[in-house]
Order: structure tokens, then C-alpha cells, then sequence
DNA sequence: ATACAGGCTCGCC
DNA sequence: GGCGAGCCTGTA
């Protein structure tokens, strides 16, 4: 999208810092697109536009309330940092990640995006949810412009193999068209399971096909708010063996769920996403 | 070009 | 419970 948005907006209050480019930049969320001097987007059935200046982040007028939650501008950032541990690697992720938030996103769209994102990079993430949005995704009016929200569980469970394979979803698909038909069919009720503590949540999560511990801790983490939630993916593997198993010759992946659970706490999520951002974008690679 | 990517599942030990 | 192999497809 080339035009800015010209509409009404309102201003956004946060708890602590907020870096809108960079939290939409750190591989949670895979559809915003560059704006104006913004971004636009969808929230749910919702377009929305979002803009920062310095300090200050403006959303378009109607889907404020929305963006507030989303955006989780409520996370108390300060008590955050505070909580992690204190190491080399960690002061430098949050100096370089500084005010990157851990996104609500909508739970049916954030279990089937990270459905579809297993051994896939970030581009080809975002290539196939476009191409999955376009294809069954209902259009939402954002000003002038038209988006597409993410497809419903309904729409995706009645679509048949090939035709989600033609999004580029390989393997996936019947993971994810199966998936969706669980959830359509009301045999599965993600909104009830909020109710279920940490380890319940990712048990029954993982009984869902595509999901396993890894895209089972993404969804907690950025669909149901579970900020201790710490995925571990090849770049956090690489990561935690490097600086924090250096001296290890075999780290299980049991292992090393548990020594990530105890050792960075209760925020243990935002560490994680923290350590993953600038490893993906800041670190350099040798 | 061929390896490799922000894994899951299955079969085997 | 741990390990290895296969699976689709685009990118570097």
C-alpha cells in the first residue's frame, strides 16, 4: 500500500516503551505492511492503521480500544526487564530490542499462521499468509483502501487440500485444513481454553494436528498471553547452546526446555523473543 | 545448484 | 524418553 492514511486517529498510552516498527518487525506477526508513515493492518475482522512518532503512537480512531490490547500496551515493560536475569546476552538483547512487545493476537489466526510456519523463514511465512488471506479472507474497508482479514477456521476447514497447497503450504496443508476443522466445528473451543493453566494449555494444544511443543509455545505466547512461554527454535537452540551450554557436548531438548523455564522466569517469553530478535537481525553471524 | 529454513509425526530403540 | 528419517517449497 503506497497511500497514507488520512483519517482520524487517537492517541495511544503505554505501559513503558513502545517500539511499533520493531515489535511488528520481530516474527510474532507476519501481515502489516508499510503505510504512509506507518503501518496497516488487520485486528481480527478489523483494518487498522498505526503510526509512531518519537514517543508518541496514533492508531486510526475506530479500532483504538482494539489496538491498545493487541498491542499489549498494558505489559508493564519496566517490571518486565526487571525480572530477567542478568547476563551478557541478555543486556544486550534488551538494549538492542528495547520497547518490542509480545503481541494478543487473535487466537484462531495466530494458531494457523504458526501452523503454517514450521521450517519456513519469515518471508516465506508472510508470502503464505498473504497468499491464504487473499484467497479466503473476507475483505475489511480500511479508509480508501480495501485488506483482507485471515481467513476463518470455517472457511479454511472447508477448503480442500490442493487448493491450500496452491498458498504454498506443502505439507502443512492437511495439518492446517484439519486443524481448522476442528476448531469450526466447535469440537475444539480455543476461547475456552484460556481457562487451562500453562502445562494443560500446551498439552491440549498439542493434540491439534501441525502442532507440536515448539508452534504449541508460539500460540500460548502470542495468541494467549502466557509471557512465560519460551518456544525454542533453531535460533534460540543455537543460542542457548552457545552461550548458555558452552560447555556441554549433548543438550537434550528436555533439558533445555527446563533449564529456559527455571532460569528466565516468570517473563521467561519476552526473554525469549528478546534473545531471538537480536540473534535473527542484530548479531552477526560468523 | 544443493543445502537449508523460526517442525511435526512416525517408527524404532 | 531419545534419536533418525521423511515431508513440501522458496530462498540464499
Amino acid at each position: 500500500m503506497s497511500v497514507g492514511w488520512r483519517g482520524a486517529t487517537t492517541i495511544l498510552e503505554s505501559n513503558g516503551a513502545f517500539d511499533l516498527a520493531a515489535t511488528l518487525a520481530s516474527g510474532q506477526v507476519f501481515h502489516w505492511q508499510p503505510c504512509g508513515r506507518g503501518f496497516a493492518g488487520t485486528i481480527g475482522e478489523v483494518g487498522v492503521y498505526a503510526e509512531q512518532t518519537g514517543a508518541v503512537l496514533s492508531v486510526s480512531e475506530e479500532a483504538a480500544p482494539l489496538a491498545s490490547q493487541y498491542f499489549a500496551l498494558d505489559h508493564p515493560l519496566g517490571e518486565i526487564y526487571a525480572s530477567f536475569p542478568v547476563d551478557d546476552a541478555m543486556t544486550a538483547a534488551v538494549t538492542f530490542c528495547h520497547g518490542i512487545r509480545i503481541v494478543r493476537q487473535p487466537l484462531w489466526e495466530c494458531l494457523a499462521t504458526f501452523i503454517t510456519s514450521s521450517m519456513k523463514q519469515v518471508a516465506h511465512i508472510a508470502q503464505m499468509s498473504r497468499a491464504l488471506r487473499e484467497r479466503f479472507g473476507e475483505p475489511v474497508a480500511l479508509g480508501e483502501t480495501t485488506l483482507r482479514a485471515y481467513p476463518l477456521a470455517e472457511r479454511i476447514g472447508l477448503a480442500d487440500e490442493a487448493e491450500l497447497r496452491a498458498c504454498g503450504l506443502g505439507y502443512r496443508a492437511p495439518n492446517l485444513r484439519a486443524t481448522a476443522a476442528l476448531v469450526a466445528s466447535g469440537e475444539v473451543n480455543l476461547e475456552d481454553l484460556r481457562k487451562l493453566d500453562d502445562d494443560a494449555l500446551r498439552l491440549a494444544l498439542c493434540r491439534l494436528p501441525g502442532v507440536g511443543v515448539k508452534v504449541a509455545n508460539c500460540v500460548m505466547l502470542f495468541g494467549y498471553g502466557r509471557l512465560r512461554a519460551f518456544p525454542i527454535d533453531v535460533w534460540i537452540e543455537r543460542i542457548l547452546r552457545e552461550i548458555y551450554f558452552a560447555r556441554k557436548r549433548k543438550v537434550t531438548a528436555t533439558r533445555m526446555r527446563q533449564f529456559a523455564d527455571g532460569y528466565f522466569g516468570p517473563y521467561g517469553g519476552y526473554a525469549q523473543q528478546y534473545l531471538f530478535h537480536r540473534a535473527r537481525t542484530g548479531a552477526r553471524r560468523r
